[in-house]
DNA sequence: AGTGCGGCCTGTCCGC
DNA sequence: TGCGGACAGGCCGCAC
């Protein structure tokens, strides 16, 4: 699933494509996604420029002049930057046309999914005000933790992955990140001190970092023979390894569900 | 306010 | 071989 180094991947790569272009048109076959596409899209879209492309968390924006193209990947979307309109396919949901010539098509299988008009003078879309600090914000800091975590009696992990504290951070890399900080994914946040929760934000940032600089090398083609992107093949520590020999300690990884997600975890590492 | 859980969706994998 | 069920996941929104 697209996590956040991979939008961060597809922010890159899409920016040069669709910088200073032009939207021609706009096909939109499937609007029944997470939340479903307004009838407008189009008419939002068309005759605007992109003027630039940015992340926020996993939402990927394409800025206009007159506002801004929300899209969401939720766990199965990609998108596709195709030179010429090939016939769309299953869960081919919408196709933008590019004046270059170019087609952004969004695929989607599970439809968890969006694509949502922000016009620049509404107010700040609740999906996007909510959000906490960008992981690599400096508002993301070990005492920032410390501070929002006092008295939560939550999981770690599941703090972690309140994009409300912190923005992007999915189940994935709250795994990695618990395990390269070694804090067990169940302790209760608010017992959590700040030399620790100072371990915590290195440890989500060097993991994020490194997926993106794998991404970065592994996706370096975004319109290559499949134009695709939207995922790469990540080596994980500890995600999805159970009943694997951890690579620091050799004691066998764990898998437990906690609030809800499988987490996997070293039992002697992380503590 | 904080916490837990249901709902959205389909592809894949498992056991029978 | 076919079929049902569990599972995966982000994130909202509801109920306690």
């Amino acid at each position: 699933m697209p996590e956040l180094p991979e939008v961060e991947t597809i922010c890159r790569g899409l920016e040069p494509l669709v910088r200073g272009r032009t939207i021609r048109a706009v096909v939109v076959r499937e609007p029944r996604l997470r939340w479903p596409i307004p009838d407008n899209l189009a008419e939002f879209l068309e005759g605007r420029t992109i003027e630039s492309v940015g992340r926020r968390g996993k939402y990927l924006l394409a800025h206009l002049s007159t506002g801004t193209l929300l899209i969401h990947l939720g766990m199965s979307g990609r998108l596709q930057a195709l030179a010429r309109n090939i016939a769309p396919s299953k869960h081919d949901h919408v196709d933008i046309f590019l004046s270059s010539g170019l087609l952004l098509r969004f695929h989607d299988p599970r439809r968890f999914g969006c694509l949502l008009p922000l016009y620049a003078e509404d107010p700040i879309h609740p999906l996007l005000a909510r959000l906490g600090p960008e992981p690599f914000d400096l508002a993301f800091s070990g005492e920032y933790l410390y501070s929002r975590s006092r008295s939560r009696k939550t999981p770690v992990k599941a703090f972690l992955m309140d994009g409300g504290i912190v923005a992007g951070v999915g189940n994935i890399y709250a795994s990695e990140a618990l395990y390269g900080a070694g804090l067990h994914p169940a302790t209760k946040a608010g017992r959590i001190g700040r030399v620790r929760y100072r371990r915590l934000v290195r440890a989500v940032q060097q993991t994020l970092l490194r997926a993106i600089d794998l991404g970065g090398s592994t996706l370096r083609d975004f319109t290559g023979a499949r134009g695709e992107a939207g995922y790469f093949q990540q080596v994980f520590t500890v995600y999805g390894r159970n009943g694997k020999p951890c690579y620091r300690c050799g004691s066998l990884i764990q898998r437990q569900s906690i609030a809800q997600r499988s987490s996997f975890f070293c039992p002697t590492c992380q503590r």
